[in-house]
DNA sequence: GGCAACCTGACAGTGACCTGAACGGCTCCA
DNA sequence: TGGAGCCGTTCAGGTCACTGTCAGGTTGCC
């Protein structure tokens, strides 16, 4: 998933950063109010999360201004102890989702997986794909009762079909979830990692299309 | 996503097309108010991106025209640097978006993005035609139960015919979506794949208008 | 009948795709 | 501190499905 962090503390910045990028997301990091509105790619995230006292403004401007632009990507924010008030005109202006500092990381990662959840229509966190049995919220997938473990960049790519069961996402599309803005791929990257998991999970997991992209394989 | 560019440059019109292909979209690429007009109202396209200096005209006469109609279609506009007040009046005259030239083809795909997740609210797109159903975002067609796979030019021509059911499209036209510009086909390239669209779907879903070219068979 | 338009089976070249292997960066642990 | 192991990325070689072309056959029109 693509995500949007908006943080000037650098330290906790970079922990989150880190964290997701663990996680398998896409972070383009910036600073400052300016930052994030002239990034103007803002529409191209799948998920924003949004500190509010910035060095040249707050944060609730940034997020009304996305929200009168009609923009609905998720927002979470993230705030102080006791920035009370703040918090609760954040969800009124249209934010999803609220952390206090200090947060677990690890709970960010729940948060995050869930707001992507909701936000693809899938709230059901056990899906089943053929002989596949996946735990979205565990990111756990057993095959014939036995689990089988993807690295973050596997996942975030299967994740990324099973979303859609039966869609067909091209190779731009897949590459978008793995990557930042900016980023050039000139090696066949995804063709690896697709190779990867259909050793993982079966060869029939996932059916090339060829010269359109993938899809998750149906049945 | 279906999308009508409007763009008379060729250049910036092909590096266009072939980022949006790459994002899975299905795009009509017409260079003149006259063709914009008249393809707009011939089929449903989820996305305008327009050019406003064309040679024929200024493409916000063609937005008006549009608004007018009550074409709630959305608009992003492609305009130079220094024509702001176009950029004003575009807005105006019912743009949901502008984008400068020259611009970053990933932030197109971004805003592109942003306004098919709009879309994705609604069901997926299936269509039937005859005996055949056709899942659009899937690009899966089932004949009698029996899922049919299309090669990626082969859908390609089909996909021009499926999204003007019953309207003739010559070969020209059809060569048009499937080659860019300045392709030299000098064989029976089209016929060829029209016979094996059929092959697979059926002799009747395709229909030959002698002299003048093909549409899909209307049942 | 003669012509043009169209259909379709066959075929060779190409390039999209697959995958084993290697490499560098990173983390963990002794 | 250094070694082991994992992960992400790139590369290279091989395979094969798709593509474009052609040739010969069929159909429809004058």
């Amino acid at each position: 998933m693509r995500i949007l962090l908006v943080e000037d503390n650098p330290t906790l910045g970079e922990a989150v950063r880190d964290q997701l990028v663990d996680d398998g997301h896409a972070i383009d990091w910036v600073q400052t109010v300016r930052e994030a509105s002239a990034g103007a790619h803002t529409t191209g995230y799948n998920l924003v999360l949004l500190d509010l006292m910035l060095p040249d403004g707050h944060g609730l401007d940034f997020l009304c201004e996305r929200r009168r632009a009609g923009d609905v990507t998720p927002v979470i924010i993230l705030t102080a102890r006791d920035q009370v008030t703040d918090r609760i005109e954040g969800l009124n202006a249209g934010a999803d989702d609220y952390m206090v500092k200090p947060f677990d990381l690890d709970e960010l990662s729940a948060r995050v997986a869930a707001v992507a959840r909701r936000y693809n229509g899938n709230p059901n966190p056990i899906m089943e794909v053929g002989a596949l049995v996946v735990d979205l919220s565990a990111r756990r997938i057993c095959r014939d009762g036995q689990v089988v473990a993807l690295t973050a960049r596997e996942w975030a790519l299967f994740e990324g079909l099973l979303y859609r069961p039966g869609m067909l996402l091209t190779k731009g599309q897949l590459e978008e979830r793995l990557y930042a803005f900016g980023t050039e791929i000139e090696s066949n990257t995804i063709e690896v990692y697709i190779s990867r998991i259909r050793k993982k999970l079966g060869r029939e997991t996932i059916e090339t299309v060829r010269g359109m992209g993938y899809r998750l394989g149906c049945s």
